[in-house]
RNA sequence: GCGGGCGUGGCGGAAUGGUAGACGCCGGGGACUUAAAAUCCCCUGAGCUUUGCUCGUGCGGGUUCGAGUCCCGCCGCCCGCACCA
């Protein structure tokens, strides 16, 4: 084999630690990755979730930034000018309890981390625009935030109510609902009080509809995410109306969706929370105890689904908008405050849990819904409700229409007798952003003992979170420092003090993705540079952000939109969620407490049946594949493989076999096996030959072929395949005979794989003599004419069973390969002499001959 | 319970209704080497009476000339959830 220029390749293996940091430096001198928003060329913005800097990149961001990466290196190489942007989401809880375990300062221990972290990013050889790099704990991020939250409050989107926290009462503290566990705070084990506070809130409600529409165009999101988000939406339709008390003078206000099976109602049912529950616990000792009973319950879908259906008879009665008869009032374990009204028309027939609490407790289960109205008397099977479709039957003046006319019919009579009214309800509700935490986005808020609430004046922004702060005590270190909180009233001039929650980080990750687009000094963005970039063209990260993050990005965009400061609605063209990585994990019980005692791949054994040990030879049990996490131990640093394989093998890792949107299992021979393939490149790369001639047209058509499928893998994210192919294309090479063509296939290979390991790309670039860097370089051109084979194999089956296959030429007329499928010597001893009653042949493909 | 997804070799996985198992990993055999590593070549779904044949994509049916793919009914696993009236 020729050896071709060498170049840089003096060595006989490719060293990535002495390439990778070179090109890296290269890259970055170069400034290539900065994003140009003046640039003629057509813009292309690939984004991945930011992460949160805990202190480590975790393996899952380096397979989420290696995806963003082929892509965002993919479309600089098409000819787009791209923005590939990288920042931190770094306000947030941790930060605070490593103040309070290390006592370090949050900033402190934030900024070392964002330092550790990016250090690492770099490692992996990202093509990112470090020149828009933002931190949302820096005031020129959070400043321009508090500005837009000035915005949204002037709009009328902002407002303050009293809403319930959980109090933490030896901590002092605010916690959030993961952190209550069994009604105790995590980290003090006092029991958590329910505690009043005023908060700001958001209107995310006035947009429900909107957001919900907005799902229909989302065309490129995952299903699975469109639906989570209509669910958290969740509008039903019905009507609300009151029942007037027979025994007791007030009325209580009733939502359903099923307004037609109104005739089939048996009881009313009210939360436990409910003010006339309330009201009864007070006469009512056994009330009382019930409704304690239904506080202490599970708390879980799954449980409350599979708990018994309790209730108490509250002995009051209501009387029927239609038929006059008395219904009795119970109180329910299953209904609840939060949803429509707290109170239900129960309707045995036609709901399960009505149902199932009608039969507990021997109440009537009248039917209103039959399949016809012959089946009126029909008895219900075998305990199960009728949820379904059919005709009105016992209904009055509904009898013989259908669901959806009897509820037309319903509403109607309900507004124009004035007992109900037609109406929307929405489970979303409003988002509580206000955090009683030192560690977050000061809200720009005033409270003065004259003009109340008053907005921090633009001009005086940011507010700008104090540093000198200190953990040694419990509670908010804001509330407590001795002069941050204390300002003049920008209104009357009076002594006031300042808000002293901080906004929920989901508000820093809501635009952080329109800040990288356009960072001005003097206000949160440009619109018209906003312009040229967004909405983003594809976001990645994981599907734990389904809901909040994704929505309350929408929510966002679309204030924005609404208060006239920019002109979309919708942040993320296409979204991707991509699969986690995953280990077997290794445990032992500890025999002390019964817990597992985990320990991490490099203590174990696996090499003979099951796992040992090391330490002391005796076997360990195998765990289920799951998500690394530090807590099992089946962890891998990423840069301790960096080390060991070079960024270009992780990266490659990342990418292989696995389907980017399924789990990713992590192994040893695995990352060895991509090890392997960066030296096999190289060796390749080493036999490229400037001055071979000669064509060799089957590889030409594999090359081509390859350019092509390559193209669709990457902007189909089928990173798995493109690996596939990749190989494929390696392996043909290898077997052919030198040839200008084969020369010309290394070159494309070269530039081929530069998106996926750019290092050793770079060192291949040299070796072929390359012009600059191949991360500047263009995706090489396919020639159609290259795409289509001139032979094809064609399959023959007699009876649909594969017999013989033929090679002919493509495009052969059926006729013809009718005549030579049947000439087979293969398919005339299976014929036997039996009569061919039928020949399909589709042609290139194949020929079915049914004897 | 409800909703969604997924079941293909020892493993990860390919496959517009048209040659099931591409590609990678593991394993076996061979070449090179004093030896090892590295590398290269070959084999590698199961079974059988092995010039070939039969079976085979969770299970049972169906549609079709032809089904991993479409339809119906099950089973198992995973994810999400809010008893939503």
């Amino acid at each position: 084999m020729p050896r071709g220029r060498l170049g840089l390749m003096s060595e006989n293996r490719f060293d990535p630690s002495q390439a990778d940091g070179r090109w890296q430096h290269a890259w970055a001198e170069a400034q290539c990755f900065e994003a140009d928003s003046n640039s003629p060329k057509p813009k292309s913005y690939v984004l991945e979730m930011f992460p949160y800097p805990s202190g480590r990149i975790h393996i899952g961001h380096v397979r989420n930034y290696t995806m963003g990466d082929v892509l965002a290196r993919y479309k600089r190489m098409q000819g787009f000018e791209v923005l590939h942007p990288m920042g931190w989401d770094a306000f947030g809880m941790p930060a605070e309890n490593a103040a309070m375990e290390k006592g370090v300062h949050p900033g402190g221990w934030t900024r070392e981390n964002i330092a550790n972290m990016k250090a690492q990013l770099k490692r992996l050889g990202f093509a990112l625009d470090w020149s828009r790099e933002i931190a949302t704990c820096e005031p020129d991020y959070y400043g321009q935030e508090q500005a837009l939250f000035l915005d949204l409050y002037e709009s009328g989107l902002v407002y303050r109510k009293e809403s319930a926290v959980n109090w933490d009462p030896v901590d002092q503290t605010v916690l959030a609902n993961e952190q209550v566990i069994d009604g105790r705070g995590w980290r003090s084990g006092a029991l958590v009080e329910k505690r009043k506070l005023s908060q700001w809130f958001l209107k995310i409600t006035d947009f429900a509809q909107d957001l919900l529409d907005g799902l229909d165009g989302l065309e490129n999101w995952p299903d699975k995410v469109r639906l989570m988000q209509e669910n958290w939406i969740g509008k039903s339709t019905g009507l609300q109306f009151h029942f007037r008390g027979s025994n007791f003078d007030e009325e209580i206000e009733v939502y359903t969706t099923r307004p037609d099976t109104i005739f089939g109602a048996s009881f009313v049912a009210v939360a436990a929370e409910h003010p006339i529950a309330h009201a009864l616990a007070d006469t009512d000792h056994m009330a009382a105890a019930f409704i304690e009973q239904c506080r202490a319950g599970g708390t879980t879908a799954a449980e409350l689904e599979t708990a018994e259906k309790l209730g108490y008879d509250t002995g009051l009665k209501v009387t029927h908008p239609f038929t006059g008869h008395e219904l009795p009032v119970w109180i329910a374990n299953f209904v609840l405050m939060e949803y429509g009204t707290g109170a239900i028309m129960a309707v045995p027939g036609h709901d399960q849990r009505d149902f199932d609490f009608a039969t507990k407790y021997d109440l009537p289960i009248p039917r209103v819904i039959a399949p016809s109205e012959a089946d009126a008397a029909k008895p219900f099977a075998n305990g199960e409700a009728e949820p379904g479709d059919g005709v009105l039957v016992n209904s009055d003046f509904l009898n013989g229409l259908s669901i959806e006319d009897a509820q037309v019919a319903v509403v109607n009579r309900a507004d124009h007798e004035g007992w109900g009214h037609g109406k929307t309800v929405w489970r979303l509700r409003d988002w509580g952003v206000s955090r009683q935490r030192y560690w977050g986005t000061p809200i720009p808020f005033i409270h003065c003992g004259t003009c109340g609430v008053v907005p921090v004046p633009k001009d005086q922004l940011p507010v700008v979170l104090p540093e000198d702060v200190d953990f040694a005590t419990p509670g908010n270190p804001l509330v407590r420092h001795p002069t941050w909180k204390h300002v003049d009233c920008p209104k009357c001039g009076a002594k006031a003090e300042r808000e002293t929650d901080t906004l929920d980080t989901f508000v820093d990750s809501s635009w952080y993705f329109l800040r990288f687009a356009s960072q001005p000094a003097d206000k949160p963005f440009d619109r018209d540079e906003l312009a040229k970039w967004l909405p983003v063209e594809q976001y990645i990260g994981g599907i734990e952000h389904a809901i909040l993050h994704l929505l309350y990005a929408r929510f966002w965009t679309r204030a924005l939109q609404h208060i006239g400061l920019i002109d979309f609605a919708e942040p993320f063209a296409s979204l991707f969620t991509q699969g986690m990585v995953t280990h077997e994990t290794y445990s032992r019980v500890d025999p002390a407490n019964g817990q597992p005692i985990y320990f991490s791949p490099g203590e174990v054994d696996r090499s003979g049946e099951g796992a040992v040990l090391q330490a002391d030879g005796s076997p360990v049990d195998i765990g289920r594949v799951i998500k690394m996490s530090k807590s099992k131990k089946n962890v891998v640093d990423p840069d301790d493989i960096i080390d060991q394989y070079g960024a270009d093998a992780v990266r490659w890792f990342m990418l292989s076999d696995s389907p980017p949107e399924r789990d990713l299992p992590w192994s040893v021979s695995g990352i060895e096996g991509c090890g392997k393939y960066v030296q096999r490149l190289w060796r390749l790369f080493g036999q490229y030959d400037a001055g071979a001639e000669g064509e060799d047209k089957a590889l030409d058509r594999k090359t081509h072929q390859t350019i092509a499928a390559i193209a669709d893998d990457i902007e189909g994210l089928g990173f798995n395949k493109a690996v596939a192919r990749l190989y494929e294309l390696t392996s043909a090479i290898e077997k052919a005979k030198p040839s200008a063509s084969r020369s010309t296939a290394i070159r494309t290979l070269v530039q081929l794989v530069s998106p996926m390991m750019p290092h050793l790309a770079e060192e291949g670039w040299v070796a072929i003599a390359g012009e600059g860097l191949v991360a500047e370089a263009a995706w090489p051109e396919v020639d159609p004419a290259l795409l289509v084979e001139d032979e094809v194999t064609v399959a023959v089956q007699v009876k649909g069973k594969l017999r013989d296959t033929l090679t002919v030429a493509k495009g052969l007329p059926n006729a013809e390969l009718e005549a030579l499928a049947l000439a087979s010597e293969k398919v005339q001893r299976i014929l036997d002499g039996a009569e061919v009653r039928k020949v399909i042949v589709v042609p290139d493909r194949l020929v079915n001959i049914v004897a």
